[in-house]
DNA sequence: CAGGTTGTTTTCCATAGCGGAAACTATCGC
DNA sequence: GCGATAGTTTCCGCTATGGAAAACAACCTG
């Protein structure tokens, strides 16, 4: 019934990053990069985060391979789907402690 | 456009606070320790941040003025609707940098 | 294929945030 | 006044974060 806030995802940076995936599909990193306005260690790490986590997912593909593409899992996307439900819970509880 | 996420909100326990404040008016202390589950020093520590930042007043009321009550002050909920509504934008994104 | 360039990661470092335990302050009820 | 109760602060260790620069990887050109 009361869904958790994901820590892996929360933080803001990394809720961006997901929130980009989710919606996006198959992003190259350095377009990930520009529209959060991160420096390249910063994205790195938090990506790296998530990588670790098991929520997304980093392969070079296409003709230039050193570039790297990030799409969340499928384990990710349902993490994704979990805590923005949390969140919504959150916001939108309209039942609170009942007073003495 | 962009509303942005606010760092004093964002952090898992004190966007509970805050949204069980929004909710709920007016809360005992204890209350919002008792819902969150969190220790004395933890709930003391999340709570100054949102007082220090203007985000929630504190006073002690009643006959037993060892409790604290809290609630949200305008500019919190001005804040707080703020960073709701930035989440929203974020989560609801359907638009995504267009590919190459 | 050497050398330069671009894209990404890692290392190093300094700083900020967080939470538990325990000491401390203030108040209450008897 | 005393023990119990509510909350805060201090102290401490741990984790997270981010910038800068070094390192690494892959590409491109001559």
């Amino acid at each position: 019934m009361t869904a958790d806030l994901d820590p892996i995802i929360h933080p803001t940076h990394r809720l961006r990053i997901c929130a980009m995936l989710v919606a996006g599909g198959t992003l190259e990193l350095s377009v990930v990069k520009e529209h959060l306005d991160l420096s390249p260690s910063a994205l790195s790490k938090q990506v790296a985060a998530l990588v670790d986590a098991g929520y997304v997912k980093q392969e070079r593909l296409g003709s230039d391979t050193r570039r790297v593409w990030l799409s969340m899992t499928r384990q990710g996307r349902k993490a994704y789907q979990g805590h923005v439900a949390a969140l919504r819970e959150i916001v939108n509880a309209t039942t609170v402690p009942a007073p003495d």
